[in-house]
DNA sequence: AAACAAATGTAGCAATGGCTACGGATGATG
DNA sequence: CATCATCCGTAGCCATTGCTACATTTGTTT
């Protein structure tokens, strides 16, 4: 009975430490956007993208710096390392599949949009690669 | 460009808040169904099946008892209240339809399982009400 | 009843992600 | 080149979720 009970707890792995890497994601996408969008990342342009604080960024920023996902010196712009550039395009890949999935599925634009900023991270390589073999059999 | 930019914004709600909730329907879904597959629901139950420390769950045990989602006295079991109750079988419903969409989608049962863990609290109302149109098509 | 094992609580530490307040750096503008 | 606004870093606070180590309670077993 514990036995049953204790093989549940597979998928809960150690949420602080998930947590962490989806907000690695999360930068790192958001840093290749914003390189594109505006010709260069600051600290300020990631506040207002995440709508918190430029300490809150310049924190995180820190420790993906420390974590080797991107280079930052003080008071200059923000860019990708090699590892974040691989990771941030694994990420938008993966984020524009689930958008058009659930588009697809009948969800509304601004919904969509909403659900696959938080579905995305949860998405395995066998689930997006059913996501992609249904999105493909509409055409 | 910036007003682009911090629209972008909009789906990332505060990060840290969301997570509280996250666990707050973790822990009454599970406690929920350690009650009916044990009978009665400890700390240590919940250690177990998050796979994590005792201390971890009776802060949080204690966290939500302040939010009044369940009802805890020093070494006794754990009750859900009205609150926690609903919640648990709302978060258990939305659980249970995300598992067998993804079954649907042709994803394997433990990918599935995993993933569905995850993906559960990011569906919206209006993503669950595709996921069960389109199992609903199936039939 | 005493002793022991198991369950739970408490103290206190770390990492992460929020914040405000303040100060230093940079770059534009007079 | 001096000033001033903007950007960014640092200090220091809080909450959440991890942990180990130790204390206490509970219930079982002599």
């Amino acid at each position: 009975m514990k036995d049953k009970v204790r093989a549940r707890s597979v998928p809960f792995s150690q949420t602080r430490s998930r947590h962490a890497s989806e907000t690695a994601e999360d930068y790192v996408e958001a840093v290749m956007e914003l390189i594109e969008e505006l010709g260069e990342c600051r600290v300020l342009d990631l506040a207002r993208y995440f709508n918190v604080s430029h300490v809150t960024v310049s924190r995180i920023v820190k420790r993906l710096h420390d974590e080797k996902f991107l280079y930052t010196q003080p008071y200059k712009p923000i860019e990708l390392t090699t590892k974040g550039t691989k990771l941030a395009k694994r990420v938008k890949e993966r984020h524009e599949v689930v958008l058009a999935f659930l588009i697809a599925l009948g969800v509304d634009k601004t919904n969509a949009e909403i659900d696959s900023e938080g579905i995305e991270h949860h998405v395995g390589a066998k689930t997006l690669a059913s996501m992609k073999r249904f999105l493909k059999k509409l055409n």
